[in-house]
DNA sequence: TGAAAAAGTAATGTCAGACATTTAAAGTTT
DNA sequence: AAACTTTAAATGTCTGACATTACTTTTTCA
């Protein structure tokens, strides 16, 4: 079988794209056996290691899985919502920390992303994300709490009023905006005033879910965002103006 | 330099969790070039074959770029938001063919995020993403369109809607869940009855764009969402029906 | 007879060394 | 000084070998 590569890119990386649109356009499907990298090498007429090169690079995309042994080989990978999430916060995570994307656009974003799933949250209000919303904003309570846990709570907070719509791919397209803050809300410094603050609005959406109603939850949010954005702009002014002192 | 890599996955794996680390962590930077391969080989005590499917490994997640010459190498690669998107479209709309994700569970995450870019579409509309909505809609209506040309028609235009809320992080996480939503919606056919309700709709929300009028806006993203479910619904009753009689 | 042990086998994982190709820098010539 | 040539260092690719794994088959022996 003959292959129309695209030229001028590595051939690894060729092969790899090769195989990927086989992938994705259904040409293999889930749990198919891929040719043994011998045969892969036959059929694209180049050695063993590039062949491997190619597979490796699709096993970074969780697009296939290996196995060794007489009945092993190269399987195309159903790719789990879990796998999918964590790239996803990964690739969020540096493409913020990256691209000097400022903390207002990302945390505009986050919110605007929550309140799209507050609705749905509140319309099939289950116990358990209820009880998990709750459990976190009593962590947030505790005094000697590091800003570090504290915003570790507050991420696992907000998963927890994600997960509550139901919709396992609203939970997987959120979990990248969510946890990718975490490292720029890590920056800032919580005071004991500004956590109250934040954790008097988690009690106030928190509530609003469980009542169903999902235009206070929105509102709840809304109000938590003006709130993060006022104490980012005065915790980043605060330590531009100390560190134009020295 | 010993590496304290966790046993039990192939060694290129172990390597590659090892320098992505670093570069999540910041300790290598953008920009930075990685030690050769030589020297890689010699730290992880491996062979260079290994070094170089670990590389592949962090190439195929955009984390790397390498260059050859003499004064090449490897290099951390800033992501870019086009290359996190493509991305992420790819795994978006794995995830949903191989995970038997009901067209419903799909649509309704895809409106819901939505929504969440309409009111800020709305504050800010700009001419080019309004002109560009016009102009789907226009091509929407020609008759001569196949169900494929309509449905990239149709993702064209909300993709203009989510460009529009002029929030980078907000058009990268969005991407995927209207891209994505594609190969479903290509399963189904749009009568010319069908196709003139979903344009009455578009006009409906980019006018309201145009207006500011946010409220309005996700409103006609809602009536959008309650017309598509009807649509997929009947059309797949249909489709299950004649197949039952086969 | 049947179950445990041993051997066979086919695949991936890893290594070593070689050569090809590319690219920038250094050196040389005109 | 500009143009050309050489050099060197890096990635890209190939070959062949051996190690390891895990399933299959065969053999052994109770």
């Amino acid at each position: 079988m003959k292959s129309n590569l695209v030229p001028s890119a590595d051939l690894s990386a060729q092969i790899a794209a090769n195989i990927r649109d086989a992938i994705v356009s259904g040409a293999l499907i889930v749990d198919e056996r891929l040719p043994s990298e011998a045969e892969l090498s036959l059929k694209f007429d180049v050695s063993r290691a590039t062949v491997r090169e190619a597979l490796k690079r699709l096993a970074a995309q969780s697009l296939i899985r290996t196995q060794r042994g007489a009945t092993g080989g190269a399987f195309v990978n159903r790719i789990s919502f879990e796998a999918a999430q964590a790239q996803q916060i990964t690739t969020s995570t540096l493409l913020l920390s990256m691209n000097d994307v400022s903390f207002e656009t990302a945390c505009e974003a986050r919110y605007a992303l929550e309140r799209a799933c507050a609705p749905l949250s509140a319309e099939r209000r289950k116990q358990p994300h209820i009880n998990a919303m709750r459990d976190e904003i009593k962590v947030q309570g505790e005094a000697d709490l590091t800003d570090e846990a504290f915003c570790a709570s507050d991420v696992a907070f907000h998963r927890a009023l994600v997960d509550g719509a139901g919709n396992p791919v609203l939970s997987y397209q959120l979990a990248g905006a969510v946890e990718a803050m975490q490292p720029l809300m890590n920056m800032i410094t919580f005071t004991a005033r500004s956590r109250d603050a934040i954790i008097a609005l988690h009690v106030t959406i928190a509530d609003a879910i469980e009542a169903g109603d999902g235009a206070a939850a929105s509102a709840g949010l809304t109000a938590l965002e003006t709130e993060t954005q006022a104490l980012a702009r005065r915790v980043f002014a605060q330590r531009s103006g100390s560190s134009a002192q020295v």
